[in-house]
DNA sequence: CCCTTTATGTACCTTGGGGTTAATTTGTCA
DNA sequence: TGACAAATTAACCCCAAGGTACATAAAGGG
């Protein structure tokens, strides 16, 4: 109460700084997490404004209206991922190694992403519409796949690696069960039991996909997991 | 106009047979098509209604409202398919011809069945909340893992499959490309191209798919794909 | 310093759509 | 045959939430 008088000016903001790129990432930040959580009808343009430091109405100025917001988000995440993605340097390693690590990267990198596996789940509800309306994101999709074509043709000048193993087709075995393994875990747990989160549980899986995947690729591979006798 | 005269009664419907099974049906099924195309908050009652032969307070009549409609649905699109799996039987071949059977069947499943997995997508993105509240729905699961784990005690006890083998884990990993077949195709198409689902080349694909699976699993398997040399 | 552009706050508007009320018809069983 | 329950119709309610109008403060330039 009593909110009118004067001193510094506390209640009503009497003076504001102008700092757009903030305002712009604020709404961003905010939005990703509520886009994510409750999909595009699902989210709550009044919720997301309540918890920026800002208003609705900058939520309107900067993105236009819901669906430029959630547009905007889902170009943020992908940029994201595809950022860290090309942070992985595999160059440097043998064949059978850097495959190997670029499983693993890939597997956790889907682990500690959910907001890109939610928002990526809801944009094939909406059947990728808005991921094709974007000018940004077609352009950051080669880097994963020219690494795994690098190691591929690496691999078979090696004599390592079979003559029919194809890039494209190991970057979506691999996504396969990276997503699932986020994406439905909640459904799967339900239905089946969480054994396969429970602790340590999931470095094994790791493994023996990788052992899998390794075991199809590389000529005369010795898988180390599933092999155990008893 | 003039829709007052007596006659056979074709304006004003003065007479309508009570048939409730058929009207719940009616609503069930373009529920389904409705909450699969848009999700839980997207999918649209009044436009449901609409595209039913009866009208929106029947819905609320036998459904009591948006949530326990959608929970019907998903407890209908999980007892169809669990249905399938109960008709396939596999007891009848010997274990390695039976895995790649249960593995094949899987994956035309989910292609077959893309309702489902779009209930099943949007019911993770409610962190499988509806899934949990179901009575009848965790009942329905026992049949596959039951089916593969038969498979697998007779794999081992031939001396054909190794020890580690796991059914839970040979279901989560046969779903999850399964899965992510259909669920992902838009946005993987939009972000790779769609050359993995052009005409012959899911056939491929799946062979591969089985065949990793089977070199993991079978002792001394010869794979028949990727292995071509050149 | 004033004028223009950019950025922001406040208050408001509009309607889509989830849900309900009340009355009517059909079927059934004493 | 008439009361009662179950099924159905039509019309209505109402508010949450997407979106807008308008005023105004900051920044920048001449």
């Amino acid at each position: 109460m009593d909110a009118s008088e004067g001193g510094a000016g506390q209640k009503r903001k009497t003076s504001w700084k102008k700092d757009p790129e903030a305002v712009r990432r604020d709404i961003l930040h905010i939005a990703t997490q509520e886009f994510a959580a409750h999909g595009l009808s699902g989210a709550n343009i009044n919720e997301i404004a309540r918890q920026t430091s800002t208003s609705k109405r900058m939520i309107y100025y900067y993105f236009g209206d819901k669906e430029g917001l959630y547009q905007a988000v889902l170009e943020g995440v992908y940029a994201t991922l595809r950022a860290r993605e090309d942070d992985l340097d595999v160059a440097g390693l043998e064949p059978v190694a850097a495959l190997r690590r670029l499983i693993e990267a890939t597997f956790e990198a889907h682990v500690t992403a959910p907001h890109f596996i939610r928002l990526v789940m809801i944009e094939n509800i909406h059947n990728a519409e808005y991921l094709r309306k974007s000018e940004i994101v077609p352009r950051l999709n080669r880097s994963i796949i020219d690494k795994l074509e690098d190691v591929c043709a690496r691999g078979k000048a090696a004599g390592l690696f079979r003559a029919g193993v194809d890039a494209l087709e190991l970057h979506w075995l691999t996504s396969s069960f990276s997503f699932y393994n986020v994406s439905n875990r909640a459904t799967f747990s339900t239905s089946f039991g969480n054994d396969l989160y429970a602790e340590g549980r999931q470095a094994a899986l790791l493994e023996r996909l990788v052992d899998m995947v390794l075991a199809s690729v590389v000529i005369g591979y010795e898988p180390r997991s599933w092999s155990a006798s008893v």
